[in-house]
Parts: structure tokens; sequence; C-alpha cells
DNA sequence: CACAATTTAATTGCACACAATATAAATGGG
DNA sequence: CCCATTTATATTGTGTGCAATTAAATTGTG
């Protein structure tokens, strides 16, 4: 048995679980709006700045458009947001979100601080994480760019 | 607008992305054996041991029997793995490797490492990272076990 | 200006992922 | 020993997630 291919030794899988224990963490406090992480997020970058292009979503979410399409479809049913195909570029449909959309807003504004409270982490720990994570994930982006092509 | 709020500020997304692009870079070792990274990681602790009870793969993955069912099923289709009712527990299923199923791991010994290659990032920060990550995901499993009860 | 190449969304098909439910087998207290 | 409870797995339904394809609009080049 090869020691490097036990569970415990592979960084792989504690990413792999904490994304899911994330979603589920989150999920406890979606459940009564009836919203999901991944539409969460479309929230994140949409309270930013809307209106925004599928695509947009899509490239900072770095998610297919097979699966933001269908996402944003399923938001726009609840009333959160709207599609609507540009009349300059009748490619891309732009997302507005609704009165109801922008409401949604400050139910969550303390949800990430709330959810760091039930971790027992130091604050200087928390942003090495996130800094390795996003180098990380830098390179790893270059990578999959790379082989598509060739 | 709630500078909170910013994706960029968020720890969730960058672990949310690290997760889906490691599958996607695994996947690319994986297409040439019509292979996936959740049914990889079933593997990984079949090939530590084996047989092991459905519900043992479940708690060990940290997934849901609903995807594991499902998914040790098509592995059995193509000739990895065998499920067998015990004798001594008719209510639990013991999954086996087949020949075939064993004859695959040589083929991924090295395959953790290989993909370190391609992250420039010095050992002990990842060592940090696997840490960090091992700790937090610890307490997210106690935050969500209390909560499922009351 | 024509038209091939590119860009943008949507669609199709398959594989997770999980909550909720169902079902059958084993267990334990009276 | 009986039956309520628990345990192990499977099933159903919904929502991602992505590769591959399609279709329509735009752009670049001769």
């Amino acid at each position: 048995m090869n020691k490097k291919l036990l569970l415990q030794n592979q960084l792989c899988f504690p990413i792999y679980a904490a994304s899911r224990l994330i979603t589920q963490l989150y999920g406890e406090h979606f459940k009564a709006f009836d919203l999901t992480y991944p539409q969460y997020l479309v929230f994140l970058v949409l309270w930013e700045k809307a209106p925004r292009k599928v695509t947009e979503i899509a490239d900072l979410l770095l998610l297919d458009t097979g699966t933001v399409t269908p996402l944003i479809k399923r938001m726009e049913k609840r009333g959160w947001i709207t599609r609507k195909r540009s009349a300059k570029d009748e490619r891309t449909v732009e997302v507005h979100l609704t009165a109801e959309g922008r409401k949604l807003e400050k139910h969550f504004t303390t949800l990430p601080d709330k959810l760091l409270c039930d971790v027992d982490c130091k604050k200087g720990e928390l942003e090495t994480l996130h800094k390795t994570l996003n180098k990380l994930n830098e390179q790893m982006k270059i990578t999959l760019e790379g082989g598509h092509h060739e």
C-alpha cells in the first residue's frame, strides 16, 4: 500500500470536504429563503454591481454557462432577478436585480462573520489560508487554461 | 454596498473554487480511464482497506448514502468493484475490489506529487494549509452535528 | 461588402450532492 | 418472546457542475 495515496495524506480531500461542509453550513441560513449557496454567490456579485452579463457572472465565479444559465433562470422564477437581451449586442443577456433581490442583501451582511464565530481559528491563520488558496487557485487556473488548447 | 460581502473578501469562495479546480485538474488524468474524482476518492479508501461497508465509505468521505449508492453502482458496472450483502448482517453491503480495480492503483501512485509540481508553493505553506483545513473541517462537522437533532 | 472566424447563451447528457422518505434487518427493553 | 426503536441501504426529487454541441449575433479580414 502506497502511503502517498492514503486519504489523510491528500491535500485535495480536505479542500473538497471543506467546500461541501461550508455549503451545508450556509445552507442552514438559506433554508428559510429557499436560497442555495451557488445562488448566494450570484447575489454577491450582483449586489456589488448590477446589471451584469451572464458571461461576467460565469467568469467571476469560475462557472460554466451550462451551470449559470439554469441557475439564474431559477432565480428569475423566484422573482429575485430579471434577464434582458441587450439592445446593443443581441448575443448578451443582462441580469438585473429586482427590488426583492436587492432587499435580500441586508439579511446576509453579517452572515460571514456569524459563521466565523463557530470557528476557533486565529485571524492570521485564516488570512494565511485565504492567501494560500488564492495563490493556488491562480496557478491551477493557468495550468487548466494551457491544457485546453494544445 | 457592504465591503464584507465582496466576493474577494469571502473565505468561502476560494475554498469552493479550489475544490472545483482540483476536480478539473484531476479530471484531465482520469479521462483516459473514464474515472471521476469522487470515484477516485472511493478507490483511495478501498485501496487502503477492502472490503468496506457502504456506510464506512460514506462516513470517511463525508458523503450521503444517496450519493454513494449510485456512485458505487456505476463503479460496479465498470467492473472495478463488486457489492455483496453480508451474511452476518443482511442490512449491510460490502464493497469489494476486483482485480481490475486493484490494478488501477499503480497508475495513480505518483499523481498527487505530479499535480503539486504545477503549484509553486513552499512545502511548509502547503502543510499549514492542510492543517488549517483539517482543523476547520473538524469544527464545521461538530457545528453541523449539533444542528441536526435539536 | 462578403464571409469565415469568433463570441455569447442556451441546450443536452451525464455524474454528483443532499434532504426526505421508504424498506428491510437487527436490537433491546419489558 | 414481542414490538418499538434503531441501523443500513436504497429511492425520489431538486439543484448544481461541466463537456460537448448548437444557434444566433458580431467582428475581422480580404
